[in-house]
DNA sequence: AAATGGGTTTGATATAGGTCAAAAACCGTG
DNA sequence: CACGGTTTTTGACCTATATCAAACCCATTT
């Protein structure tokens, strides 16, 4: 599949962007944010399926994600391939390529989706001379870091309903951030993808949310995931 | 157990540092590098079982190891804890407590050790002005996200024996780039570290190493490791 | 309305790795 | 160099999850 639209059609500045306090909550005055404006001016769009990049491409840019739904996924030599993370509105994926100049995973559109370029180069320019947003990069980068180990923790020690339960919160979380209900929403992925991020295969997963939904913490109809008792839903992690 | 050494008796400067190439291979005149040796000044020396850093202390800076050995951990809320890596010479550690300000976890000298202190904010200072040295932090913080997605790979899809090659021909290539045999090397760990860091129990990675050695892949006297057939080592990862 | 095909659910069975336990090896210390 | 604690190895058994297989569901196409 191909991107559809390259066209700058419509210019939704940083300035006036609804995801600022997820995406780049810096403090600048008018001027500077004039710059960042320009920085991240370019928007694309894609169609549920499209690659955003692929593993191998040379790095230019991040992405921020304004609407839709993404996946990446990381790809072994040997073919196997694991959902490396699911990326919602205001999130900036693609730093994984800074280091070696090339991305090393593909992200792909689990929905039609728009997302901003972010040139690093020029990202690096101006964070430079502003030093509130050189920070702001920097912990976008850590709490990267922080969520991967995160998620080491939950593939090296947790079992199937502690994983698919964090996963299922941290979802809940992100929706609410974004001003969706934390109760109810539809999954954007497939259970063999849910299973490839959380180290399970798909039978685990689908057996688990049958297994939540017969013990009343929620119910689930195919994608539709309604949580039921988010207390008891929490009391999975790390209990029993 | 205490730090005992905050004395930065002696100064190896970055300018003359054996491990440079490793740990901050930026290309900057005289001058420039001065400010660098400033920086990275402070020394601090470690005894085995000492902690650099806890988890949730206040952040201040990162870490560039100079000698010796170190692991991170994690600790869940329930009081689980995983080791998230093992660091050596050359590399640099506490990135993770960038984004919130506090570390995220533990850091543990496994061997004695001696750590160059690199206060973050100067160091933010000194890349705003030098571009190299910024994009090379980068390149440093984008490393560790890829490092991360790689144990999440072994963690999510790989068989016990896979995941002993893997940790074992990584370690094999870190000795060698730092002018230790790649065949043969000590192990600082316990089998209780590894498994943790492999999402294995100990009994497993012991039995493992067996295997291995039934199999005439290497010689293991508890902690000495020696490689016999790495190119069959190798071909364990994502063959069989 | 039937056919197609991807995704999901559920059941039956297999197995890798976990758990429990005991012995052996190792290491630092007195 | 003997002692006590920790770490490692090995064995026997158990369990969570994988695997294999079939049926089902739902959306789209014919």
């Amino acid at each position: 599949m191909q991107n559809t639209a390259n066209n700058p059609s419509f210019r939704i500045a940083c300035s006036s962007c609804n995801l600022r306090e997820l995406c780049l909550p810096v403090d600048l005055d008018g001027a500077q944010m004039q710059r960042l404006d320009a920085l991240t001016s370019l928007k694309r769009t894609f169609r549920r399926g499209e690659y955003l990049y692929r593993s191998g491409e040379q790095f230019r840019a991040l992405y921020a994600i304004r609407t839709g739904f993404f996946k990446t996924q990381a790809l072994h030599e040997d073919g196997r391939e694991q959902v490396t993370g699911f990326q919602m509105p205001g999130e900036i994926i693609g730093m994984d390529a800074i280091s070696s100049d090339a991305h090393t995973c593909d992200a792909i559109a689990l929905d039609d989706s728009e997302i901003c370029e972010i040139p690093f180069n020029l990202l690096e320019e101006l964070s430079r001379e502003l030093p509130v947003l050189q920070r702001h990069l920097h912990k976008i980068m850590s709490r990267e870091i922080v969520r991967d180990q995160g998620i080491m923790m939950l593939l090296g020690s947790m079992r199937a309903e502690e994983r698919l339960a964090v996963f299922l919160l941290n979802l809940s979380q992100r929706f609410s951030a974004r001003g969706y209900s934390p109760n109810a929403f539809l999954l954007r992925m497939t259970r063999h993808e849910i299973g490839s991020y959380l180290g399970l295969k798909l039978e685990t997963v689908s057996r688990t949310f049958s297994h939540f939904q017969e013990h009343g913490l929620l119910s689930v109809r195919v994608r539709e995931v309604e949580i039921m008792d988010m207390l008891r839903l929490r009391s999975f992690v790390g209990g029993t």
